[in-house]
DNA sequence: GTTTAGTTGGGACACATGTCCTTGTTTAAG
DNA sequence: CTTAAACAAGGACATGTGTCCCAACTAAAC
């Protein structure tokens, strides 16, 4: 989720200064893709600025969004990691700038950087933690609870987020959204 | 979740049989605790043999098994690396066996070997998976839909799990398990 | 063997959410 | 400016799940 930029971004900086072979800087439009979901994973990206979504469909059509990435944040390394396919879809909400390392030049650094393996390991242990409680909060709360959450996390940010994507993160169709909006409304 | 016996029951036998300082082999009974949400975090467990359960109680009071640990799974570092208090609770489902590491010693190997850092990469490559993949099967399907995986998933790993369990996986009351239970009992 | 307490399963009602369709608004094309 | 298409919000009904309580069964204590 949303935290403060960590040290994958000076990291990554520092390789780019250097014209490390394999990496380099790319820029998304908003709704552009950054990642599709179920194809091969060539590439890693950091986020140097701009705000993305990471979701999955399920077989039934309905898209789940697990997480909103900003600054700082890397993405794509699971499935080279694995060496498998994409599980999710990323797409940029706004204008976004992002480091691309490719699959060589990132799994030669982890293989060698222990710094970069307790990036990747502090990141893990985070997005492990925030994925359970998201996971748990979800099953065991009403949706209402949940909007509150993510209201609030969109005023904290600064962000906007569009209601099929507020929908989308909560696990709900757009209706049940419309309904609990009207009710905070109404309680306000 | 269930996965073949990692690299980590092979790594943590040799620095026992090395008589490295802080490794030592535990053993629990059938319902006893090896963590406690909330409470400090001092070690770290793999396990020898046995099944746990992961779980973590929401304030409302309702509890959710984000997981089923078995053989072979590490368990407990994710709070050594975050240094931060228990996120989960997790009890023997069974008699378990278990390496039990200080947070000295892990953090010490954490920081210089680099096998180690690859084994837990690798591992949470793997949990983030899993954790989003149930995260997102759980919201967009039907009880129903997931507690036929989880059955099918207990009689292939040969396992039983009680129903105040089954229901706390699904994230669901017992009322609604037994609901389900009947009702595919009458589509056989 | 009896009594008490705990456990389990289901009925009934309430609440939350999904689905489908209608109406109104906005946008784009001609 | 008009028309058509797309989009958004809400009504109505259906489905899924939660809560509460009751009855039956099981286990434990005496």
């Amino acid at each position: 989720m949303f935290q403060e930029a960590s040290n994958f971004l000076n990291f990554v900086e520092e390789l780019y200064t250097q014209d490390t072979a394999g990496v380099s800087l790319v820029e998304f439009n908003a709704k552009e893709m950054l990642m599709h979901q179920g194809s091969a994973a060539q590439h890693v990206f950091i986020l140097k600025s701009g705000l993305c979504k990471i979701s999955l469909v399920e077989e039934n059509g309905k898209e789940y969004i697990l997480a909103f990435l900003s600054t700082g944040e890397i993405l794509g390394e699971l499935e080279l990691i694995r060496d498998e396919p994409r599980l999710c879809s990323v797409q940029a909400l706004n204008k976004v700038e992002a480091y691309k390392l490719t699959k060589t030049c990132f799994l030669n650094l982890l293989n060698t950087d222990l710094k970069l393996n307790r990036l990747i390991i502090n990141a893990y242990a985070e997005r492990i933690t925030n994925t359970s409680k998201k996971a748990s909060f979800q099953k065991l709360y009403t949706s209402e609870n949940g909007l509150q959450r993510i209201l609030k996390l969109q005023e904290t940010e600064n962000i906007e987020i569009s209601k099929a994507d507020l929908s989308a993160y909560l696990g709900i169709s757009v209706r049940s959204l419309n309904r609990s909006l009207k009710k905070l409304k109404e309680e306000e």
